[in-house]
DNA sequence: AATGAATGAGCATTCATTCAT
DNA sequence: GATGAATGAATGCTCATTCAT
């Protein structure tokens, strides 16, 4: 089994495996035994790629920040004039993620703060560029007159938490089940966008 | 060791011990015997006072379910009349409790899914309950022309998910130091009303 | 429920409870909670009766003991004077008592030697009593010369241990579920005669 | 500590250790921990070679009914042609197999039904394939005009309760100390073929 | 006569990690 | 690059027993 993947390959492997199993059993249950069982490999063998558990989850972290970068920022490309298009093209692309990769979002967001205490810090404030892209957006509204905000940064934090809320509670199945998540996510970014545009008749 | 506590109070502290913990070390890193420790006794005592760990967490949860019941109820009792200020002081009621009680608010809600198969469902499904106040304000204000939702069960999630979204991120340290909470509450707050109360100006 | 037993019949039903039990789960499943469970008094009253739970299955070998006597006694009464006819009544008798009461002849005979170091030699004697009384017919039969034996000492124990394999692979139920009790029992003990009684034609 | 032991040297030891110690304290005494502190490693090494408790005595008893059919083999080998000797000496290589191995002889057949449970039924009817190998010797015998027997199937089940009630006996040590084991032995061996040989005068 | 409270020792099992190869 | 062998520490839980009341 162990043939034909090349160290790079296996590195991946060990990534994506725990990802998944991440998703299926939850942070606590995930043991090096399970995933080293998971790909094939001994358990020894993660230990060649990354020097322990934490270091394994702290890679996940950054990996995972960096997609959601990249595809808020693809997100936001395809808006480039329209700051109000861009804010929801923003939240939809949040969203969307969080419900795609909710193996990502799990250990980005929702690991304990006694766990994150050993996440490097320097690490955690690459976290807070993700925000950054959605409060450009914020201030380029303000400045043109088509969004109000007293408060740029507290505004921004307000339509992420309005997302995480909408996000982490259907992945944890706590949303009533009569409810589509589609319509979830549509009437929560309408009710964002109304937060922020007061012209908007929606 | 345990010269003047009575078993009630022995019960009790087991139960405040472990909400304790439970914001320290979260859910996934306690354990019977770390309790124990911290209350100064044996283990198989807690056994005395609870058949097993479940149960423990069990009646922690329901614990906490009551208590954000009756703040909810409380808070709506102050305002029979005004719809608006109903459902305000129910949002900063639901906040406030995330806030003072962020281990009944873990448990509660932040319980991933995997160990939640292990909690009686009927016991979360009174957690709705909790929605059901806020649902009312709602068709209230709907009926009084006030408020303005095309369906409040939707509408109640999402009120639900934005409230949910800055206790849980400002509990687990997430947010951005430089924003005071009470600055983050009141604008959560607010862009939620104004969600629901077209004509608000605020 | 500690109403109306008086302290004898308290130590009666301790007695009789754990037989019942010892039955269901075995002897290395008995705790002394379970049994305080199943009469529903507290585990602190087994003490009051039983100096600990050696001294509570002593008591219980003990009484195997006696009961066992008072039956091979009662069988023998019935055949005064035919030798032959006596051993058989005691070889029924004796097997009978064993499939009858499972519990008592666990407890008296399948008990791991570790175990039964603790139980005080004196009253271990007390048990050859009952193979006295086999030996007692033997011997009668030997000087009535219907009976054959180079030793009758060690043909005692041979007609004991054909016996006892008999109960105690019945009881275990090791023998072939297609062999009905009795038959087994019926050839057994035809066996155990035919052995003695060189003349018997049965 | 475990310097030069090989893999399967210590799967070896393990099994070894395990057999001997069941002697010592029987079945319901044993513990992993106690396993492990014999044979001179840590609890979880044991784990490295058998996947749980059960497995490890799983693989003892499959062993013990490996070794004695294969005694039985070789002891009717050895008597071809007369099928009264062979059954003689099937009968004196299952008392000898029990009496030079109680470890196996005790878990093989002294298992409580309550415990039995946990072990593959299969594994267990294998075990009457080592009565086949008596009842063998019996049909021959019946229908060579040797033996008698109503219902060899029976029979071959008192047979073997006759010896398996000596071996057992003489492990627990509940025989009179006063008689010598061989001479037990003999004896529950002569009184067996009296039983089924009719003709025979020994 | 009866009990509730308490505990230390023990159980099977799992874990992250190290080390020699 | 990869592994098997090994372990100390931890997990939830049960046990027989003691003691004050």
């Amino acid at each position: 089994m162990a043939e034909r993947t090349s160290s790079a390959d296996l590195r991946r492997l060990i990534l994506d495996t725990t990802r998944h199993l991440l998703v299926e059993k939850g942070y606590a249950d995930l043991s090096m035994r399970k995933i080293a069982k998971a790909i094939g490999y001994s358990a020894t063998s993660i230990y060649l790629h990354f020097e322990n558990k934490d270091a394994l989850f702290h890679a996940l972290i950054e990996e995972g920040m960096e997609r959601l970068l990249a595809e808020l920022k693809q997100a936001e490309a395809a808006h480039p004039g329209d700051p109000v298009a861009r804010l929801e093209a923003l939240c939809q692309a949040y969203v969307h993620f969080g419900l795609e990769n909710p193996e990502y979002y799990e250990i980005m967001l929702l690991l304990h703060p006694a766990h994150m205490a050993r996440y490097p810090a320097d690490k955690f404030r690459r976290a807070r560029r993700n925000l950054d892209v959605i409060e450009a957006a914020l201030i380029d509204g303000v400045n043109q007159g088509v969004m109000q905000a007293t408060n740029t940064r507290v505004s921004t934090s307000v339509i992420w938490a309005a997302l995480h809320g909408a996000v982490s509670l259907l992945n944890a199945k706590r949303v009533d089940i009569r409810i589509a998540h589609k319509d979830l996510i549509a009437e929560t970014v309408r009710h964002t966008l109304r937060g922020c545009c007061p012209s908007l008749e929606r």
